[in-house]
DNA sequence: GTCTATATCGGGATAGAC
DNA sequence: GTCTATCCCGATATAGAC
């Protein structure tokens, strides 16, 4: 592997495990066992390597975002890609962790970084919308402003939330408990069948199990 | 006013608006235009400015949590309860930005402020419970488990959630919001009068409207 | 209590040899 | 591409005069 796709590899790891502020250049060289001044050579200054990250997370984000036919959505589709958002989310989650002082080291990431989370926001909203326009949401457009801003609250700050309160989120166990927690404030709302519910909510629970035995 | 407080009050001010890791002693000495010399006569070091105003959070904290008389709490009484929560949270904004890094460099104070953390979620919880004895809340303990997690989410997270999309969050004003999100998870799982319902409404979208006039 | 001056330390950044 | 050596700077911390 090049050295360059290393950096940005154990960088993001490195990132995201102790938080950008923490992580200093020397730490991330002596972590790949190269010297600081290699290091620069590839990349001139953490910023830069931040930006590159944030490229990545900006084209996978993208991806998945525009992956899904709005039109008709069903209820297992939506949670499904639910799931591959908030792992994208967790992939980068170093992004998530501190918006205030991203905003002001990098101001420039930062608002590339609201663009995407605001086409994020627009496309719970289409969901929404379709589901609504399918009979399967009961709510008016309050209600319904109000469960995409939900959704987006959940799923950006749900590892926040969980790390605040000293768990550990570093498997991702976390992301079947914000499914979990989305279904449980989605589901009055929602005009779906008895078994749909109760295996969606199975489903969930047993992911959740797989990967949180070993937690508190 | 004694110079010790001073340097409390301003630091926590500056904390609050640009992150604790972005403010600086010297920071701190010149907004109060004293000389660093002088500050670390009052506190040697910032990790003991940081555990000072986390312990007036504590106090402040858990005077609230201990008030209401959850035996029989109305619906009226609980909203104002968590305003309350939210305004303490929001005075103290910069202990609940990056959890990561309080925990990585101020270990002591972490563990403190997930035992606040803790016993608010006790709090909600024993609300919850109440509510339910009173046959106000419907759903088994699963759902009242759900619900208090989703309280804690919103609770602590919104301010991070407002900041991350870029919005003002310094007037405040995201609390109302919060209080409209809640009250929307809320009521569908909750039997209550209609008109308690409107009203309650109308009160926290008058007090938002009030705040929000000159955001986006 | 408050100041000035200074020491120390760590992170960011670069030059030049290999 | 990679290393060593070095520089700069900002933040932390302290000593000693007033």
């Amino acid at each position: 592997m090049k050295t360059a796709e290393r950096i940005l590899l154990i960088s993001l790891d490195l990132f995201n495990h102790h938080g950008e502020p923490n992580v200093s250049s020397v730490d991330i060289a002596n972590e790949l066992e190269i010297s600081p001044g290699n290091l620069y050579y590839h990349f001139k200054g953490k910023e830069l390597i931040i930006s590159a990250l944030f490229d990545l997370y900006q084209r996978e984000m993208s991806k998945i975002l525009s992956a899904p036919n709005k039109d008709k959505l069903n209820i297992e589709e939506f949670f499904y890609y639910l799931l591959l958002i908030l792992q994208v989310s967790h992939k980068f989650l170093f992004l998530y962790r501190n918006p205030a002082e991203i905003s002001e080291k990098y101001p420039q990431v930062s608002r590339s970084f609201q663009r995407v989370l605001a086409s994020k926001q627009k496309a719970y909203a289409a969901c929404i919308q379709s589901f609504a326009k399918q009979g399967l949401f009961v709510g008016d457009s309050k209600r319904q402003q109000q469960m995409v801003e939900l959704l987006g609250l959940i799923t950006t700050q749900s590892p926040n939330y969980h790390q605040l309160l000293g768990r550990d989120i570093n498997d991702g166990g976390y992301m079947y408990q914000s499914l979990a927690t989305i279904l449980f404030s989605l589901a009055p709302y929602f005009n779906i069948e008895q078994d749909v519910f109760h295996s969606l909510t199975q489903l969930i629970e047993n992911q959740n199990a797989s990967t949180s035995d070993h937690q508190t």
